[in-house]
DNA sequence: GTTAGCATTGTAAACGTTTACAAACACCCC
DNA sequence: GGGGTGTTTGTAAACGTTTACAATGCTAAC
């Protein structure tokens, strides 16, 4: 049976589809009577309007597009579950995809939520600030707003935590507990401006604080091969004792192939990670970690989009407050290195030392 | 500037909008030379065909619409991922809700998604077997397929494992752990025919193993209130010595609760959970659980779908295999009750108790 | 009785595609 | 040269809405 259309209303109604169109958008100027016929006849029908001739005659689609990196990772799982809550207020739908970390994907995906006609799209991308495909919606002048991506001098709306403060957080808390040898497991840097930020923040701190280079190990967001990178860095003499992962998904999974590898968490050395996903104050042992609030990102990312749709002028960034949660997975720098070989370590000059929590 | 139609490319290239779009459906019979006109008139303009159009005159979307209860159930998320993958193939795109584990939010959203049109939809809804918005479907004739509910009577499309079947193999592996008085937390039961589906494969396997009807538990699935819950069990005389949460979400706030009580887990009660997320083998004690392999079960979900759309009559359901991961969370039942008050547990005849694994 | 004003409804033209059909043309064979 | 065949292109109608505009009928004021 063919679908019924606002012209089968229209006839068994015994309107004309104009009345019909009046009804279903609560328009004003119709007699009630009228309007009772045509429920009825909608009733009768199982009328149920068809967005796809809405859209195209109002030329908008009343729909948002999605782009993240990948769904598997809580914090993006409830940044999105966040957006959908924002958005349906405004009475929009979420037109979903992800990148799997890839900027191909990343750029192709976007094509085809364009292709749909999305009114508008709320993003995670590789980098916000050397991207082909914001630069096409900035001047295709379509509406976006990053979630998690920092801003920057590139102007663009986003949502996101002071990630480069969050960093140097971690380094100068670290340093407190008497750390002097950092290093940071991250997703490769090019595919994330957070982490870069995050990084950046950590190794800033960490030359304030006299404490040399940090160690940087990048491995790939799908699927890191952490076991010999970590093997390779505690086969090394005077390896770090402590290590600030890019996000809480690799600090798990380097707890993990840690004490595979025998090395004691926090005992020989500490782990923090960054996102505060839910499942963290479970863990074992639990982890410390930089909380943002992705719930409530995706919201606010969801509410600044629609401020945007709803007439408002180029919107401004969003810079919402993190915090570090501590977890067993961190504790005070052991007394000697690994391989015994390394000097005790200085006592650290407290004066200097200074943590900031926005 | 207004968005660029085919209209614009045919006048720049000089052919007439019939042609545009034989070059864009790369259709046969179109000369190569003009072809060539007509994609660098494309790429000046920055052409974009627009899908609304396109799917008014196909009167298909190339879009499925995806609802789940939560994304903050990585059970879900990872399923979402997995059909995200799967329709992709297929140059489908997802229209994503969902319900909160609401009932009229269920209805709600599927008339959402059904005004886009979608060529199909896929479901995890509360109650398989008995759904008003399911039957509407089935008359509409609009192609579905459920994920995670159970096959049954209804004889609908769905995705799942043998959730029955793998709440007895839970209660047996109890049972052979010497387990005398069993107890269930599980969402509310009429939300989730899943969990009815575990529960009665549980108590099943318990009645046959001789054991009273273990305790049940319901509580909301958004934001259980499990500390009364359980102090209330764990304040009664001859408390249950293992529990069967019906998600592993459950299963972890389960253990932190009991924890928070002072009541050992596993050594004075063994918590089982059900689903396998990933971190559940990073958590503390590690999780013991019914694993369900769900990003493949989304996986195939997209795919009995697509073979649906493809022309396919009604797709049988499939069942796919789960296991029983142990972990540190499930052990042996305590040598005596917690009050001390109760009698020491009979030894379990093991001649009856079978687990079985599909 | 006329007519202005208002409330209600209808008519028809868009929106951006796809596609059946027709038209134009070149080629080849007799 | 005529006509059949095949390739390439164009014309125009449709898909299901919304909405500007016109039309209709009614009320009320003159």
């Amino acid at each position: 049976m063919r679908r019924a259309t606002a012209r089968d209303v229209a006839e068994t109604a015994g309107v004309s589809v104009a009345t019909v169109s009046r009804v279903i958008n609560a328009a004003t100027g119709v007699n009630p009577e009228t309007a009772a016929k045509v429920h009825a006849a909608i009733a009768e029908l199982g009328y149920r309007p068809n967005g796809v001739g809405r859209s195209l005659k109002t030329a908008s689609s009343r729909l948002i597009g999605v782009l993240i990196p990948t769904l598997s990772n809580p914090v993006f799982a409830e940044a999105v579950d966040g957006i959908a809550e924002g958005v349906a207020d405004g009475g929009y739908s979420l037109l979903f995809a992800a990148s799997d970390y890839r900027r191909e994907a990343e750029s192709r995906s976007i094509e085809t939520l364009l292709r749909y006609r999305v009114d508008g799209l709320i993003l995670t991308v590789a980098d916000a600030a050397d991207s082909r495909i914001l630069d096409l919606l900035d001047t295709a002048e379509i509406p976006y707003v990053l979630a998690y991506n920092p801003a920057g001098a590139h102007r663009r709306p986003t949502v996101t935590v002071d990630n480069r403060a969050a960093g140097a957080l971690v380094a100068n808390r670290l340093v407190e507990l008497g750390h002097r040898r950092l290093g940071m497991i991250a997703g490769r840097l090019p595919d994330s401006d957070r982490a870069r930020a995050r990084h950046q923040g950590f190794a800033e701190a960490a030359a304030a604080a006299g404490l040399p280079l940090p160690l940087l190990a990048e491995v790939p967001f799908t699927r890191p091969e952490l076991e010999p990178v970590l093997a390779g860095i505690f086969a090394a003499p005077d390896p770090p004792t402590a290590l600030f992962c890019s996000n809480d998904m690799l600090a798990i999974a380097t707890i993990g192939v840690l004490t595979g590898l025998g090395i004691a968490v926090p005992g020989e050395v500490s782990v923090v990670g960054f996102d505060g996903i839910a499942i963290g104050t479970h863990l074992h042992p639990t982890l410390a970690t930089v909380v943002q609030p992705s719930r409530e990102l995706g919201r606010t990312a969801a509410r600044q989009l629609l401020r945007r749709l709803g007439g408002e002028a180029a919107v401004a960034p969003v810079i919402l407050p993190h915090a570090l949660r501590h977890g067993a997975s961190l504790g005070p720098a052991p007394k000697s290195g690994r391989s015994g070989a390394s000097a005790s370590v200085p006592p650290v000059s407290s004066p200097e030392i200074r943590t900031s929590t926005p």
